[in-house]
DNA sequence: AAAACATATTGACAATCATGAATGTAAGGA
DNA sequence: TCCTTACATTCATGATTGTCAATATGTTTT
């Protein structure tokens, strides 16, 4: 089995910004301009982490007319918390000893 | 509030070695020898994200004579799942709308 | 004590990443 | 058509990361 994927979703959790981000548009949809006042950083500096955020398909984003709003995909949220569970369950196989006797 | 520990927290399943990894210690405690001869990476870059694991807390090792043998800390992956919960879910505080009309 | 084995650390390197200044693009208003 | 606003892209830079060869540390065996 290959983890590329699952390492690259959860990519998008390994930043500061992005966690807060996250949080901010779990409360609804939201604009931009919202988040770049909320954050301390910079314009180009916000659109590569929401690039980054709807790349990995975790943020939809919509736009209605100059500005662009973002949503949770609250499915792709519940697909990384499964994996998380099916990761941390034994999957049957019984633990290998040590090969060294 | 800040998300530098969770960030840090997550950094742990970026990688899909380290995500590998946790599959085959969700097993069963295992020793470091099982996980080398699994895993195709050299032994000094296991010995690297084994430290990683171990630091995040997400993995605790235990010594028996030459051979070290990791455990997933169940606890701390129940964290970072009820961490994921909390961060979806809105806080009470209604979306801001966009600051421009 | 010496050799063999298991794991950790160091050092070097290439790749990726977060950041912001400058610039580009798209949309609305004058 | 020009100007302003909202966001994206390009580019450069410093920091972090994954990797392995070489070496060190700790443990067991001979």
């Amino acid at each position: 089995m290959n983890y590329a994927l699952q390492a690259r979703m959860f990519k998008a959790f390994c930043d500061e910004n992005r966690l807060q981000i996250i949080d901010l548009i779990s409360d609804g949809e939201t604009c931009s301009c919202v988040l770049l006042e909320k954050l301390e950083i910079s314009q180009p500096t916000l659109s590569h982490h929401m690039k980054i955020l709807c790349d990995s398909g975790m943020v939809i984003s919509r736009r209605d007319s100059k500005w662009i709003y973002y949503t949770l995909n609250q499915e792709r949220f519940d697909e990384a918390k499964a994996f998380l569970d099916a990761l941390t369950t034994a999957s049957g196989e019984p633990p290998k000893k040590c090969v060294n006797t």
